[in-house]
DNA sequence: AATTTCTTGTGAAATTTTTCACGAACGCTT
DNA sequence: AAGCGTTCGTGAAAAATTTCACAAGAAATT
């Protein structure tokens, strides 16, 4: 019925595959073992029938006229997102914003982990809460192929930011998560997420005063 | 060619606008006076096309032939935007991630200032680093009132977010910049913008994994 | 002052994304 | 086991967004 054809997935579904998978988490949470789309739209703040096209990029996993299984829906998203298994990651540039995420414990239980953060004064590291060490930026190559990092969190300031972009390319980088207000030029294959706080607040701004 | 119709301006559009806006400060700094739409785009990260198309939703501001002026755009656009004004926030939470934020001075230069604080435990404040004060949650309302505050900053537990937001609003806040883990519910002229880390990451990670 | 060169502004086309509409499939009840 | 009520899956339609293509306007040049 359904040639598997590995059709590409919008970035849109994807992020949305993230929020329906945290969505369900809370239904698991609290024992209830189906939600049909139209319940589980409305918890991810989409319409239903955008929450059914976006599952069917990926398969079919719903029973007509019931629903979807909890626990293997949330199994399913979580296996084409390839969250299943934890990815370690790095940190670079400590100065405010980059001491603020490291003490955030919010990824960890997401399936990610912070193994190691990197400044050019590593010294500086004067809070005791964190656990990760902070390295020297001349280890930062070394560190990420012995590792085997393909992901960093990107908090230096902007005027280095795309210097240091370009090293953590070389060293094997794949995906970087940016909080610097620049937009960093990589290659084609090299993705990049940009998280600008300032901007969202603006936007809200905007939209407040109509 | 004159259709000053007070055209909606498409949600991504603004947050370009806030793009350009930075872009042309760097320019600014670097003592550009004039600037094509190639070279901005460029900057940006978006095409040529679409940054004037972008522009065109509010005016026309360019000199065919050379480009823009990078002071009156600048200009233009943070006027559009109503950056000009300096506005207020609160954020709510004080756990870790909150506590970053609060020493994060990224938003100041950007036209935004964190006035104040709320925690359900305000004695926790144990970062002498903070400079706003850390309220408790049962003076939210009066401050929000008193103060005139129309945006918040969410970054307390899931659990209470939604609760929280309930009240944020019933208070008068209008935008919410939320860091929970959920979906909130608001009335409908109340904005929300979701920040969520861990999803960023996720987007990553898969699409490095291809 | 005419010509060339450049770059904007924009209607139209193309593409992407969302929404609709409805047939198909399943559980439940009788 | 037949009928009823639900809810999924999906092709088609609609809406939104991006890109194209090029005329038009302005500066620079000869």
């Amino acid at each position: 019925m359904k040639k598997t054809g590995r059709l590409v997935i919008p970035r849109k579904t994807i992020y949305r595959l993230s929020i329906y998978l945290r969505c369900l988490a809370r239904l698991k949470e609290n024992g209830i073992g189906t939600v049909s789309s139209e319940a589980l739209a409305k918890a991810a703040g989409v319409k239903p029938t955008q929450l059914r096209k976006d599952l069917a990029y990926f398969g079919t996993f719903g029973t007509r006229g019931l629903g979807y299984d909890v626990t293997e829906l949330s199994k399913k998203i979580a296996e084409e997102l390839g969250t299943s298994s934890l990815q370690p990651v790095i940190l670079v540039g400590v100065g405010n914003l980059g001491l603020a995420l490291l003490s955030y414990r919010g990824f960890e239980k997401e399936g990610f982990e912070i193994i190691a953060a990197f400044d050019a004064e590593p010294r500086r590291q004067r809070d005791k809460k964190i656990k990760q060490p902070v390295i020297g930026m001349e280890q930062l190559p070394e560190f990420i192929r012995e590792h085997n990092v393909k992901m960093a969190i990107l908090s230096v300031p902007a005027a280095v930011a795309q210097t240091v972009a370009n090293s953590l390319v070389e060293s094997g980088i794949m995906g970087i998560l940016n909080f610097a207000p620049i937009v960093l030029t990589v290659p084609e294959d090299v993705m990049v997420n940009n998280v600008n706080l300032a901007i969202e607040l603006e936007n809200l701004s905007y939209f407040i005063q109509g």
